[in-house]
DNA sequence: GTTTTATCTTGCCAAATGACAAGAATTGTA
DNA sequence: TACAATTCTTGTCATTTGGCAAGATAAAAC
């Protein structure tokens, strides 16, 4: 079990529920090792993982209304990554999720997380403050793309985030920021000119 | 109990649940009214019930990093109402909450509706549908905030949720589109001048 | 009904961002 | 290594949006 420590200090830091209980819910997770640029999702298709990050880099993206790609979500280590609409309603993915780099998680299936969420109540308890606290991150970023200039933005992703700026292209995070390549060169030019 | 009609209707509308389960959740749900301008919730406070609304226009707002009143939503009637981050985390809230008009819902405690997701299943299953249903929805508007111009997501607006114009400030609605009201009231003048 | 207050519009100008195209730099591949 | 394909940068110019201030309009208070 000694493999899993991350997953289960993740669940540990993220709900309240005795190490027994743990070990029981991180015994259901199987590994999964995904190399660079492959798919863990596309787009078209059902989501049927609920993965938590251990290690790597990873991309969700979709076609916009222009068919554009767009960045929706960068994620790293100790992340869960998974379509939560498409894997809760077992609807077609509009999202793809992409490796930057090799990764390795651990994954549950559909089926094990409902049998879980049904025998386990903390678990259960665990999954629903996952979805707030993802929710809430979303307001924040909402709350930031509506009132903040994509500098402002820039600046927060690279406190938050820096690691992202070796494994993406510059153009997948310009569209992550809302913004078009050409505006993110020129605002990455001149960001650390100005006084903040 | 056919007073709480529309209520068991949105619940009906969203899981499959049968009748009598239905009837077995709705009736812990009691009245709420509220007046034009009262609030439902204020920042700094717990937010205690989960509220579905059955008529009437709701706004919800928060003050952004620079101190300034920034609407985060409208609601009206058949939506659920309510700080999901601080109803689950029993945390204080940043959302303000309050009545357009006169308001009518329908509420449950968070005691209350603990216990139901304990003893029914079919009714934390709806729970989590809900949630996914806000978060996909949240997802939407990002995308739009982040690709789409102002007058794009104001033509939307109009779309979705005319009604709102009656009972609304135009300046509240122009910090939902995450414009100024300067800007907003130009572009009102100009989205119908324009072919689309 | 008049005054006060808040909201909305408009003008002027500046800042932020986009569209497009041409190079430069980088990466992938034969 | 050399060719091809991307990605990134830069120039030019247009569009979108913001900031500020002055009026106009509407709503609230007295």
């Amino acid at each position: 079990m000694k493999d899993k420590e991350s997953l289960f200090k993740f669940i540990q830091s993220n709900a309240v529920i005795s190490e027994a209980i743990i070990n029981e819910i991180v015994k259901h997770f199987e590994v999964k090792n995904v190399r660079k640029d492959d798919f863990i999702l596309s787009a078209g298709k059902i989501c049927n993982e609920y993965m938590f990050l251990e290690e790597g880099y990873i991309r969700t993206y979709i076609y916009d209304y222009n068919g554009c790609d767009v960045t929706t979500n960068f994620y790293f280590k100790n992340q869960p990554v998974f379509d939560a609409s498409s894997f809760f309603f077992r609807s077609t993915s509009k999202e793809n999720i992409q490796a930057l780099t090799d990764c390795k998680g651990w994954i549950l299936s559909y089926d094990t997380i409902n049998n879980l969420f049904h025998s386990i109540p903390e678990f259960r308890e665990f999954g629903r403050l996952m979805l707030v606290k993802e929710f809430c991150t979303l307001k924040e970023r909402m709350l930031s793309a509506l009132t903040e200039t994509a500098e402002e933005r820039y600046l927060t992703l690279i406190q938050n985030n820096p690691d992202i700026f070796q494994y993406s292209s510059l153009k997948n995070i310009a569209s992550y920021l809302g913004i078009t390549d050409t505006s993110f060169s020129r605002i990455r030019k001149n960001a650390f000119k100005k006084p903040h």
